[in-house]
DNA sequence: TTTGAATTGCTAAAAACTTAGCACTATGCT
DNA sequence: AGCATAGTGCTAAGTTTTTAGCAATTCAAA
């Protein structure tokens, strides 16, 4: 089982690869808007040339410019943030990660959304024992 | 608003609220114990001090050392890190977010807990709309 | 073409982070 | 009391991260 890389990410260099989570390719000046406190221009990119390097990020060329992406699938990141949100932050309990994550959104879920949940819920019921 | 210290915190020093997060409270040697690839507890001792400057935690004298804990409330860490969760890898979809924490647990979801789940669904349901 | 705007690669310096080790203090055991 | 053990505070050095700016390149419009 591979470490979550992010652990080991500097400050700048997590920042970054937040933005690319989040919007899956941008481009240094998008990356650059998009980080708190940005750094100068020049500053992304050097940290992008290391992201690469390091293999985390990858980019395609798009005309004159740079687009970059994560080299992880989104699938695998989102199942390792997860497993770090319920270790760190709800003594490893998933149940009580969801009860927070609905008490967080429970105004702005729709009543389709909620049915959704409900027979997913069922569902496991069902398969799990 | 506030943003989420953790955004400008250094990698050791992100590494260490973890730690603390998880277990609420740890004297220097036990964080040292389970930071990953153990920095010297001279290292340590040194961050914490560092991190209790920039009142991020605070330490009680418990005899002869320290015991830290985060200064926020869990309730105010939890939330934020569920926000930065969804938004960051869920592209601000609290309903995704669940679904991925669904799947990633429902092998170990106790018929209890997904009862329980299906009946604070069925109050939002009611609450909310 | 030629020019201007937008990018990139690179390098070296500044800033921030991380570390080790020494000197000192408190605790508990004998 | 005296000693060993386990802490702490501090400082200075080492390492890594972060930054700015210059020179070169690409693209598109005039």
């Amino acid at each position: 089982m591979t470490r979550p890389l992010s652990h080991s990410l500097s400050r700048r260099e997590r920042q970054i690869m937040d933005v690319l989570h989040r919007l899956q390719e941008a481009t240094a000046a998008v990356v650059r808007a998009e980080v708190p406190s940005p750094p100068s221009y020049s500053a992304v990119r050097a940290l992008l040339r290391i992201l690469e390097e390091k293999g985390h990020v990858r980019h395609v060329v798009d005309g004159p410019r740079y687009v970059y992406h994560p080299v992880a699938p989104l699938e695998a990141e989102r199942e390792s943030a997860v497993r770090h949100l319920v270790r760190t932050f709800f003594d490893g309990s998933t149940q009580d990660a969801m009860v927070a994550l609905l008490d967080s959104a429970d105004k702005t879920l729709s009543r389709q959304q909620l049915d959704d949940l409900t027979s997913r819920i069922d569902a496991a019921r069902k398969g799990g024992r």
